[in-house]
Order: structure tokens, then C-alpha cells, then sequence
DNA sequence: CATATTAATCGTAATATTGCAATTAACTAA
DNA sequence: TTAGTTAATTGCAATATTACGATTAATATG
């Protein structure tokens, strides 16, 4: 199928699991740690900088918008991105919360 | 293609990469959520607590395992899993170094 | 032994993802 | 206006993922 069943899972179960596959991709991790290293870049600088193709880069920038983790502003005949810091701490909460599961958890095996 | 090119990207980035893909289901977050949870279980209370095939569950443990995030023992018929504490943190640890960058940044839009 | 139970694997179908070349849309500058 | 620049979109090919039924392998039980 390729299609995830999400209907029957937790809101919080399709949550952490549409902010992780966002970042299961290493060109997606690599576009948001230049955006903070540089704070703002072009999109032409993240082509150049990663190494792949302008419409590859274009979509990866794409997935990463629709979660709000980035966001982008034309400026002329470029595009301006930076990261969605609002977007990018309900992810961190998000996902933090997920992780430390295992603090109620004495380990067993 | 997609077949990501992993080799133009950082060790550290695959890795973040590679962890945050395995969360990227909402089944493989509840099957952690349940072994959080009851500590151990089967793989047959998996299938009837989360209403996928078992197939489709022993796909999902297979790509968790191959992570080290879970771990199987075989006990009789049945196989006992529980999460895989060490690896759990070490995936913790890596995507809290990625998640921490917004420390060092100011933020700017 | 024969039968049942459990879970991995196989095979398959449907859909998603990744990547790129080519095109398009929007804007700038001459 | 025309030409150039930038980035989104389109179209396509290759591969991956998700899901399930059927089968298999391993172990238990009668």
C-alpha cells in the first residue's frame, strides 16, 4: 500500500511520527542545520551547499514547510528561508516528551 | 529514485536521519509506547493492541530492531520483546545535540 | 507421531519517496 | 519590451514503504 493507517492511532502517535519522518531524511536535517548556522540563507545558497538538484532541494524545502519547521519569504527573484522557531519548539515538545518515556520505566532486559 | 544519497551528507546527519525515519510511523511510535508501557510484551499482544496485520507488526519490529531500539528474545513460540535501553539513548542523545541547535541561534523572523 | 500456536518470511499490490531534467512563473534589469 | 535570474512545478523513472494473505519454521502439546 504505502498508505499508513493513521486513523487508528493517537493523535499524539501521528504527531511525533509526522515531525519524525520529517526529519528522516538526511538532505531535510542538513537544510535545517545551515538555516541555523546561517540564520537565513537563499535558496540558491542551499543548492550549492548540499548538492543536489535545484527541484530536489525545492521539494525537501516543501515537506519541511508543510510542518511549519521552515518558512520562506520572496524577496525579488529569491526566496528568503529561514526556521519556524514556533514550529520547531512544538517539535522539540513534541518529541521530548516521546523520549523521556523511559524515565517512568525502570529497565528490565 | 527513492534512494536517498547518503553519501554527500555528514555521519551525524544520517544518523539523526536514520533514527528519526524509524519514528517516522505512527505504528513503530505506539509498538515503543507499548513497551514503555507494559515493559515486555509479545509480539502477539502488539498485533491485537494495535489492529495491524501481523505481518504488517513484524515488519515494523524488524525495522526497530534493526536499530536497536527493540530488542527480541525467542521464548517457546512466543518471541518477548522490550525496548533496547542502550541504543534508545544513544538515539535520544543524537537527536537532542540536532534538536539543541536553536540554543546557539538567535532567532530572527 | 500429529496437531496447534506463534512469529518470521515471501509474494504481491498500492502508494510514497527520492531525484533530476525540463518547464513555468515571477520578478529584475537593460 | 526583452533578456536574465531564481525557485516552484511538472513529468518521469527508480526505489522504498506500507499492508496483507499465505506460507514456513520453530516449538509446544495431545
Amino acid at each position: 500500500m504505502g498508505l499508513a493507517k493513521t486513523e487508528i492511532f493517537t493523535l499524539e502517535q501521528n504527531a511525533v511520527a509526522r515531525f519524525a519522518k520529517a526529519l528522516g531524511h538526511p538532505a531535510r536535517v542538513a537544510i535545517l542545520q545551515h538555516l541555523f548556522k546561517t540564520n537565513q540563507c537563499i535558496c540558491g545558497d542551499l543548492v550549492l551547499e548540499i548538492g543536489l538538484a535545484q527541484a530536489t532541494i525545492s521539494q525537501h524545502l516543501k515537506a519541511l514547510k508543510s510542518l511549519g519547521l521552515i518558512q520562506g519569504s520572496v524577496e525579488g527573484t529569491t526566496v528568503c528561508y529561514c526556521v519556524g522557531f514556533k514550529n520547531w519548539a512544538k517539535m522539540k515538545q513534541t518529541l521530548s516528551v516521546f523520549f523521556d518515556q523511559d524515565l517512568n520505566t525502570p529497565q528490565c532486559c
